[in-house]
DNA sequence: AGCAAACGCAACTTCAAGTTGCGTTAAGGT
DNA sequence: ACCTTAACGCAACTTGAAGTTGCGTTTGCT
């Protein structure tokens, strides 16, 4: 059916069309990304403009305005640029090493201003942008899942406890992470990261001598803290 | 110089001036606090308007631009408002009991539209607003003061190591569930915090048996987990 | 080379944000 | 009970960013 209608110039416009992902539109993308998580970074969302994000683009609002429309849009897509960068997941034979090479690695990352920005904006626009939010939804189910193969080898070194569930470990770790980033304000530096993979690995119950019966109270031994 | 000058007038305005800290003005501010939390709730700080908390409060536009100017100043006022609402520590005589406790109230404080919001905002916002982040971080000094209390009497019972900060051990178990309410969003039930205060006390190492040279290791004896 | 998609540009509309002047209400001292 | 004035209501205004439209120009692709 309509195999050499003049329509079909229509439906396939001719010899010189085609998408175009590597020229010029490309490198407006770049810049506009960009532009979009450096404005992020120093003004946060609501104050995220599609002009202010044109001027530092060197690139004109009509543009904007055409190829993403809202401002939503565009954040999200600038986010996803971002997140799709694959992190790597340590895996060095000890667990503990491994935490905090995640714990480290986490801090460094959401010490990026860019990255910093990204968590603000999606902690702040979460409820009211449903794509965000199921953008986000997918980005942390991933991130979740990959680090918790830490832990997962961790129980089959039997380095970890049989029945820990390897997502709340992980989520143990960057929780008071993220606390300090987004909330307290506190620096995260190299003791604190220590300290809350102690915290996750150890616990902070006093270690017992074992008294025979361990009923109800969990017996260990003495051990040195730290 | 100038005693009894006509000018005095000014100084001191006359018999009937003073403040009004009881009346009008006060319902008029306790209705704009309340409508600046709601539209903070259902839109986010980025959506919010002086006109609309002025139409929600049923309050003049003038009148919030008189009075609080800008919508930073507005915000921090209602904020400062809400948390200045004292909360309780829990004392049951038990830490593991305490923390689940603490868990739960914060997690059912969080729950709260309002509360949320106010967290939403405040990790939007706090690197932008210098007085925010100022306010913020004295409350979050003051709050995990309160709550180190419950590790403290802890560790003089004897029921946590004695070298625990009792701070970062408040801010283990606050981190993954302010993690879930801002970023991943997964539902915070009773099963999560039960989780989150085990691994505070417990942490996820596998529990080994005793083989006399505890060298690096942190030797413990079996325990069921949990 | 030639075509069209994507961009630049300027002028325009729209509307929320914020301001000003003045009249009105009501809190609180006497 | 009265009177002063701080605080609020109201309408009209200015301002500026947000978003739109039409048209000319550039540029990647075949």
């Amino acid at each position: 059916m309509a195999t050499t209608t003049p329509k079909a110039r229509t439906r396939k416009p001719s010899p010189a069309t085609a998408r175009r992902p590597g020229g010029r539109s490309a490198r407006v993308r770049a810049a506009v990304i960009a532009a979009t998580l450096t404005e992020l970074a120093d003004g946060g969302y609501s104050a995220l403009s599609l002009e202010g994000v044109a001027r530092r683009a060197g690139v004109h609002k009509t543009t904007l305005y055409r190829r993403w429309g809202t401002r939503e849009k565009l954040v999200l897509e600038a986010m996803l640029a971002r997140a799709g960068e694959r992190i790597s997941v340590p895996d060095t034979g000890s667990v503990r090493t491994d935490l905090l090479e995640l714990a480290r690695s986490a801090a460094a990352n959401a010490a990026t201003p860019e990255v910093a920005a990204m968590a603000r904006a999606v902690a702040a626009q979460e409820p009211h942008n449903p794509r965000l939010a199921a953008a986000n939804q997918r980005f942390w189910a991933e991130r979740l899942a990959l680090d918790a193969v830490i832990v997962e080898r961790a129980i089959e070194r039997g380095e970890v406890a049989a029945g820990t569930d390897p997502r709340r470990a992980i989520e143990s770790v960057l929780g008071p992470i993220h606390l300090r980033l987004l909330l307290t304000g506190e620096p995260i530096d190299r003791a604190f990261l220590e300290g809350v993979v102690d915290v996750v690995m150890d616990g902070i119950a006093r270690p017992q001598a074992l008294d025979g019966r361990g009923e109800g109270v969990r017996p260990r031994i003495s051990r040195p803290w730290r």
